[in-house]
RNA sequence: GCGGAUGUGGCGUAAUCGGUAGCCGCGCUAGACUUAGGAUCUAGUGGUGAAAGCCGUGGGGGUUCGAGUCCCCCCAUCCGCACCA
């Protein structure tokens, strides 16, 4: 039978739907192993051969583990909330869920073709109501919950509760997002009203009015990650700062711990360190500042306020970390959107702070952030003083100065702050330095060109700190701020609280109503709250999002939540659904995940390091929390696999004429280059007739050959339609076939290295399985599989491959695996081998890759049962063992010559009879050795 | 600017511990079969040289009997972050 791939991959993937071979169920007497691909977005331009790269590989290693005796659990579903959807929608009036439904059905064909081995029956999407239902009960669940430090864990907010009904704020330590001090009988006095109001404050689900990333060309906010230079990711539409009131998670509560697990996983030290580095840790301080009084200088009579409650005076909480500088403070510094600076400007420099304050929250993100190096500022003509050496210090505002970071108002040490060195540079401020690398190596800082912000060296000019070091300083001055009340040491995070709402319809609702304007969650009972039908997909005349279009969008009378939960909403938890997806009690049941646990492989694009794979971890560490997930991490190793780059084609055409000259010949004239579709160039050579017919324009084209043809140029670019060099995976399945397609895909290189995608090289891949096939049938095409003993060297050359396959297998190294799978077939060919004993072994080890034509043969050799349910061969060391070795002989470290010595001869035995050859005589040209090296079964290196 | 990664033939890549640099493919060259070849098979293929040989893993230094691999300095490319106090 000749290979025909398009009949036997139809076939047995036809056999596998039917039989479930791939389902999966729980079974105590396996160990479990969770393999996971990132959740895809169903887009409509459907897969390119980028994509299934990683489904490739964890396919192979899902089926792997499987041969090993593990039992896989290997799920595939679709992110399907999603804003080009509805940006269809809006443009073109169809419903998003039909869009939808075409883009993933398109996109299970594409799959199907490839032969997965996903367990389909567990497939959901986010937009199922039964899933979403899940999505709103976490909501909540968190929505209900606050962050006990002290615990170090989320608790149930009825316990906050209890805690203020007993003793207001005091001996609490819970996340908030203001310190708040009020009594129990405070407390008990509040209003219904107030008391929600409060509750706020804590809870790990809380609206607020918070300043966003508003992007008007889609109509909806951003989370920081899908804003990239001041443009949104989706659409490249501009986005700008909005104060609005906004569902946030307060997923700060949880950064110290979204850092230390970062220790327990095996992710890429990469992957860590973009984590680490979105988490920000900082150690240092927080001081009050207070406000000065004018025209007095003794900074306690010139504070306004009284010293004991300076928290609650006019104060500034600046937070520092450095504070080993504060003797160099010569300035202070808030943000434009400082709440306190109607309060302290002076009516002298009203207007124009008033006019900057203007300017600078009007400003776009993206102006603001390609000015970063311009110096803009404005003083406020009031003074604070420096708690510490007692002086005042002007009060500027700057936009350099982050609202979102810290506590928005910085205090200003110019000699040790790049930053602040060039304000100060810029407004003529002064400049002191108070760190210098020894007691006696001061300078004066109106000779600096740059400040000094190295961490090493002594306190200067510090008073009481002189000559301590960075550390110890910084050490002094916090127990200092500790004992005048005015400070503590402290952590700063640059991670922020996600904001969780979108002015969008196509997304999961909020499960919350609103009575007397504060939000109350829908019974759990009564979830879902399902997605209404509306008559226009876009924000009402009002401004509302499009939910206010639904009709009597009410529950008991109160209006409900107009907004919807953002993407990253349904993809932070469906890795626990897939453990139990049908489930209509729960989540998942606790049997489930006590069983799946968490993932033990994740494969996707590094894309994800600061969204899903923060927030999903987030997700993952509060249902920890509150006893669903008996994991706090959820994807214990994780691999990035490489982007595919596209391989470009260009023709280049003569300035002014319609008259193409081939690459080799273009330096001789002055040329544009364009691009060309990759698929009517084979092997860089142009098909001039494909060209010709290609589009309207070439037409009549001319050609300047060389060697009768037209070469053309390449250049390797982002795979994309604008570039004519997209790949379908379903033009090369059809061309050679679902397992050609794999294996190639496989063999470009290592996973997670970006490579550009060469069609031409798939023809190799294409030959190798023929070749493969061709051991099991005959030159006519017959089958025939001898049943005799195979020889020594055969089972040599099979127990090296399956020992290769195994540790290739193991750290993911594909590509080299391939190439045994090759050098096998070769060797095997070579010896004409078609027997049994060795070709059966070999379908095993090569179905996780192949799995088609190796089902195909494994039948023909007679099995009824499926080869996917074969076990792993078993490696056999003494088909190995050798009793001579072929040295390689070197002299000065330079391979000369070989010799072949019995494995079990020691250096005694060997130098004698290497220094009598006749070779080796040669190439030591009379000379005496000074030195033989010999290390049995490598080398022999002679020095002389 | 900071952090991370990567540099090996014309191309994709390979090389457990420091031990034969270039495995496996693509492409290319020659040949066989063929009406034909973008099919198949065989042989060759890092550079240079007639050959012996010499030179070769981004560049420069070092350690070592021996360095693609370890150490120091530099260069290039890619990715991430970027007023984070």
């Amino acid at each position: 039978m000749e290979y025909n791939y398009r009949e036997i991959e139809a076939k047995w993937q036809k056999i596998w739907k039917e039989k479930q071979i791939y389902k999966t169920e729980i079974d105590e007497s396996k160990p479990k192993y969770y393999v996971l691909d990132m959740f895809p977005y169903p887009s409509g331009a459907g897969l390119h051969v980028g994509h299934p790269l990683g489904y490739i590989a964890s396919d192979i290693y899902s089926r792997y583990k499987r041969q090993k005796g593990f039992n896989v659990l290997h799920p595939m579903g679709y992110d399907a909330f999603g804003l080009p959807a509805e940006q269809y929608a809006i443009q073109t009036g169809q419903h998003p869920a039909i869009t939808t439904e075409k883009n993933v059905k398109r996109y299970r064909e594409q799959l199907d073709k490839i032969g997965f081995s996903y367990d389909w029956d567990r497939e959901f999407r986010t937009c199922d109501p039964d899933y979403y239902k899940w999505t709103q009960w976490t909501f909540i669940q968190l929505f209900n919950s606050y962050y006990d430090k002290d615990a170090d864990k989320a608790m149930p907010i009825s316990t906050l509760i209890e805690h203020f009904n007993a003793q207001g704020t005091d001996n609490l330590n819970a996340a908030c997002s203001e310190e708040l001090s009020f009594s129990a009988e405070d407390w008990q006095k509040m209003s219904e009203k107030e008391q929600q109001n409060t509750l706020m404050n804590y809870r790990l689900a809380y609206l607020a009015d918070t300043w966003v990333n508003w992007c008007s060309g889609l109509g909806t906010v951003l989370a920081n990650d899908e804003v990239v230079n001041g443009l949104s990711v989706r659409g490249g539409f501009p986005v700008e700062r909005k104060l609005m009131r906004q569902w946030i998670l307060r997923v700060s509560a949880y950064a110290e711990r979204l850092l230390q697990g970062l220790e327990k996983v095996e992710w890429t030290d990469s992957l860590k360190e973009i984590q680490r580095n979105w988490i920000g840790r900082s150690e240092g301080a927080a001081v009050w500042f207070p406000l000065a009084k004018q025209d007095t200088s003794d900074w306690k009579d010139l504070y306004m306020g009284n010293w004991d409650g300076l928290r609650n005076e006019p104060a500034f909480e600046i937070f520092t970390t450095r504070p080993d500088t504060i003797f160099g403070v010569t300035f202070m510094v808030l943000c434009p959107e400082h709440e306190m600076i109607p309060t302290i400007t002076t009516p002298e420099q009203k207007a124009e702070v008033e006019a900057y304050v203007t300017w600078a929250k009007n400003r776009s993100e993206r102006e603001r952030q390609a000015e970063v190096k311009k110096v803009s500022g404005v003083f406020t003509g009031a003074f604070a003083v420096n708690p510490i050496s007692g002086e005042p210090i002007p009060i500027w505002v700057s936009d350099y100065v982050l609202s979102d970071y810290g506590t928005g108002a910085i205090m200003a040490v110019p000699a040790h702050d790049s930053r602040d060195f060039a304000f100060a540079r810029h407004f003529n401020l002064p400049i002191r330095q108070v760190i210098a690398p020894s007691l006696d190596e001061v300078s004066d800082p109106a000779t600096w060109t740059e400040s000094m912000d190295s961490k090493s060296g002594v306190c200067v000019n510090s008073d009481f700190i002189n000559g301590m070091s960075v550390k110890e300083g910084g050490k002094a001055i916090i127990n200092k701020v500790v004992e005048m009340g005015i400070g503590y040491g402290t952590v700063n995070y640059r991670l922020r609280d996600a904001i969780f709402s979108r002015q969008r319809y196509w997304g999961e609702p909020f499960p919350i109503y609103y009575k007397d304007g504060m939000p109350y969650a829908i019974p759990e009972n009564e979830l879902p709250v399902e997605l209404p039908e509306i008559d226009k997909f876009q924000p009402t005349e009002t401004g509302e999002p499009p939910l206010a279009r639904a009709k009597d969008w009410t529950y008991n009378g109160y209006p409900k939540e107009y907004n919807t939960m953002p993407g990253f909403a349904g993809s932070s938890g469906y890795y626990l659904r897939y453990m139990d997806p049908h489930n209509d009690k729960e989540y998942f049941s606790k049997e489930a995940n006590q069983y799946w646990r968490n993932v033990d492989l994740y494969v996707g694009g590094a894309e994800h390091a600061t969204g899903h794979l923060i927030y999903s971890r987030f997700w993952n560490k509060f249902l920890f929390d509150i006893g669903l997930s008996c994991e706090d991490e959820p994807f214990k190793k994780l691999i990035n696999q490489g982007m595919i780059q596209g391989r470009s084609n260009f023709v280049y055409r003569i300035v002014g004429t319609n008259q193409y000259v081939s690459n080799g010949l273009k330096g001789q004239y002055e040329v544009t280059p364009i691009h060309v579709d990759v698929n009517i160039v084979h092997n860089d050579i142009l098909d001039i007739e494909a060209f010709k017919q290609w589009m309207p324009d070439f037409a009549d084209a001319e050609f300047i050959l060389e060697n009768g043809q037209y070469v053309c140029g390449w250049e390797v670019e982002k795979m994309s339609k604008s570039k004519y060099n997209v790949q379908n995976p379903d033009d090369l399945v059809e061309k050679y076939g679902a397992d050609t397609l794999r294996m190639y895909e496989m063999f470009l290189g290592p996973i997670e290295m970006a490579k550009p995608w060469d069609t031409n090289g798939i023809e190799g891949v294409f030959r190798f399985i023929k070749k493969f096939w061709r051991l099991f049938n005959s030159q006519n095409n017959e089958w025939s599989i001898s049943e005799e003993e195979p020889t020594r060297e055969e089972y040599k050359t099979l127990h090296k491959t399956i020992k290769k396959i195994e540790e290739d297998n193991e750290k993911f190294s594909f590509n080299t695996a391939i190439s045994a799978f090759m050098i096998c077939t070769n060797e095997l060919a070579d010896a004409k081998c078609n027997k049994r004993k060795i070709l059966e072994p070999l379908c095993i080890l090569m179905s996780a890759y192949a799995p088609h034509i190796t089902e195909e043969l494994w039948s023909q050799l007679g099995h009824a049962d499926s080869i996917t349910k074969a076990d792993f061969p078993k490696y056999d060391e003494s088909y190995m063992q050798e009793t001579d070795f072929i040295y390689p002989v070197s002299f000065n470290g330079k391979m000369r010559l070989k010799l072949s010595f019995p494995v079990s001869y020691t250096q005694k035995e060997i130098e004698p009879i290497l220094l009598e050859n006749a070779d080796v005589q040669k190439w030591l040209a009379g000379a005496a050795p000074k030195k033989i090296i010999i290390v049995p079964k490598r080398i022999i290196n002679i020095v002389m």
